[in-house]
DNA sequence: TTATTTAATCAACGGTCTTTTATATGTCAA
DNA sequence: TTGACATATAAAAGACCGTTGATTAAATAA
């Protein structure tokens, strides 16, 4: 497989990392039903607001959510694009993995 | 979507945290065409000898890769049963989120 | 305006992860 | 056996991340 490029590797890597943590998946899995305003996720997640505010932060930073103000409220929802390139990444990786492992390349 | 069983949570937290750093993510492109001994990977990777180690052991508790001794060398391949477990929940993800985000729940 | 509510930001602490240097283990060749 | 080579492990330093408590900003309600 042809090494990635760069900056492809890099938003890579800082999802991967956005992924890496409990509290950041469990936010996805309740973003994955539609809009959830922040003051739903507090209530589901029992951590403090300015963790919550950060993790969102941190979802946002790497393209992984969305946030939309309604008035005094932040709604948030997966943004789906982030997710189907890694997706996308994964997969072919394992299919690149299939094709290949048939040839039995010797290396030392 | 029904919320992750914890050990299958902890288990993807695991792995994408491993997949959340460069050298590693290189290493697995690196190994996406089979098989590589560590002398070749160090070869490559431009890292010192003992972190190359450490990475591959990160790698390794993650499930992620496998190793196998072949006399003086060790040679290590992708273990595509985790991968495909990651991408799957990715893939679940998003599918679920394409169904129901045309139902548009209102929150508050 | 003033008070209240929702959410984001800041500074600081503690813990975990990465990186380095040094050492150990295991395997083969001489 | 001894020496050389390939890789793993240990200990320590530094950087980074998650968490908390206090504060701020923005929007509405009184």
């Amino acid at each position: 497989m042809k090494q990635p490029r760069p900056k492809k590797l890099a938003r890579a890597v800082a999802r991967y990392r956005a992924l890496g943590d409990e509290t950041r998946l469990r936010i996805l899995h309740l973003l994955v039903g539609g809009e959830v305003c922040v003051c739903d996720l507090a209530a589901q997640l029992d951590i403090t607001q300015p963790l919550l505010s950060f993790h969102l932060k941190t979802l946002r930073d790497a393209d992984l959510v969305r946030a939309r103000r309604d008035g005094r409220w932040t709604h948030y929802s997966v943004d789906p694009g982030a997710l189907e390139e890694l997706g996308g990444s994964l997969s072919a990786l394992v299919r690149e993995h299939r094709k290949r492992s048939t040839l039995a390349v010797k290396c030392c």
